[in-house]
DNA sequence: CCTCAGAATTTGGTATACAAAATACAAATC
DNA sequence: GATTTGTATTTTGTATACCAAATTCTGAGG
């Protein structure tokens, strides 16, 4: 439970609210984030459920650290949404309602359409052409039934639209509010009908981006999403309806976080 | 310079990030929420110019307080993107560079946008008739040239269309990057041609909310704001061109806060 | 069952201490 | 003289102790 323990072994693919780090520079973090990312993977591990009260005297003790440095990573957190202050009442892990879930899919929509937008207007014919390769790729993984990479290779499409649509606050924004949605720790199980429908849509998007048509790159991201807004909270419904039981069930062999878009 | 001494002299229209205070509820905020206020304050205010380093113990000094919750405020304006934390470093006040600024105004066009569209399916005809009521108060300031107060009504407009979406994060989202971007403390001296142009599109933009034509709506409000964006990036780099001695300059007797959208 | 006073707990904030890192500055080397 | 190296000083990061204020708990008493 011991913090240092864990540091290694966070590779993340959101860093922290200042990562700006050169890819040599030695990768030297604060404590308040290190307690906040482990914080945030005890949660999203489902170890803190929606509502606990964080203490912090105990989490002190869990997490050997002192109390400044804990309180500071609450602010992260709760900078992050994932984590509610009140005064004199401390923490709480946030519980996202079904219409907090809506929210969030709302203005990523919002976002995304954005980043299709501006991506088509700078993106380079090298970038186009990466996400055209990883269009493929994720052919191959719909047509292999490979969930789990498909799910890798479709957050590497997403992350590298947004990236080039060359807008620092923008990707920050997104990779919080995806960071937020993460919690869900949804898997998706999208049938086969919806899975194939998101395929064509990413055929699309890469179609539309190779046009540099922006307006319908945008257009098509935003009901993709809207589409996966619903996927997951039917899958969320029925999840919590039945088997209220059957906790921390881990099916497939998906490597680690889920993704949220 | 004491920190008790601003608390109640600060109203500040958008709160801090926790604030979901019922109106009723005894205005209690915590330290840190309060000295990142009067931070931001200083910020704006010019006290404390882009660049400058904000050493821990010469501000506990000058504000009187710990560090304790000084470096948590710190964390919260960090989130807020009008500090930056670099580990062992300190804090840094952020100075927004032209791209920041284009960048802010990019993601707020999407907010708007959304806003706009989620305005017109679910606002209230009380809502809509109270948009419509600021709006020809608006020509009223427009008429009477009253700047101030235009600026005032400006702001409200937004905010209602903005809450009418009812999208808390949205909101919170929202009023955060405005928050930033008052740092600027810019006071767009539009000239007349663009001050009627604005006028113009935001009795299109009460045209539309009374049709609930979201997409227009959101069309309107998105092109409004890149304008807003072009007058503020133009007007920001004849005021550096000129004049870099005049600092401190209070030229009109506006109230407060400027606007930023 | 509800209310309320008092006890126990918890958080908010201050002060202090100290190690590690960064910065400034002087000395040594080329 | 310029660059590097070494050292002193400053500043940040973290831990701890302490206390006041607020909250939560508890158990009478109505």
């Amino acid at each position: 439970m011991k913090i240092d323990a864990v540091i290694p072994s966070t590779p993340s693919v959101a860093a922290e609210a200042q990562p700006k780090q050169s890819s040599e520079a030695v990768n030297r973090r604060t404590l308040p984030a290190t307690i906040a990312e482990r914080l945030r993977e005890m949660i999203i591990e489902g170890e803190l459920i929606a509502g606990t009260r964080l203490n912090e005297r105990e989490l002190c003790d869990r997490l050997e650290v002192s109390r400044t440095p804990l309180r500071e990573a609450f602010r992260l957190l709760s900078a992050q949404g994932l984590v509610r202050m009140q005064p004199n009442r401390g923490a709480h892990v946030i519980a996202l309602s079904e219409q907090d879930i809506r929210e969030s899919f709302e203005v990523m929509g919002a976002l995304e359409s954005l980043s299709g937008e501006l991506a088509c207007q700078r993106i380079t014919d090298q970038e186009i052409a990466e996400i055209q390769a990883l269009t493929y790729e994720m052919q191959a993984c719909h047509a292999r039934q490979n969930l789990s990479t498909y799910y890798h290779v479709n957050r590497a499409i997403h992350d590298r639209i947004n990236a080039a649509g060359h807008n620092e606050l923008l990707s920050q924004v997104y990779q919080n509010i995806n960071l937020r949605l993460q919690n869900l720790r949804f898997r998706s199980n999208l049938n086969h009908e919806k899975w194939d429908r998101a395929m064509r849509e990413h055929l699309d998007m890469a179609e539309a981006l190779a046009a540099r048509d922006g307006p319908r790159l945008g257009q098509i991201m935003r009901d993709h999403l809207q589409r996966k807004c619903e996927a997951v909270l039917e899958n969320l419904k029925q999840a919590t309806s039945h088997a209220k039981d059957m906790d921390a069930v881990e099916p497939d062999g998906m490597s680690g976080k889920t993704e949220a878009a």
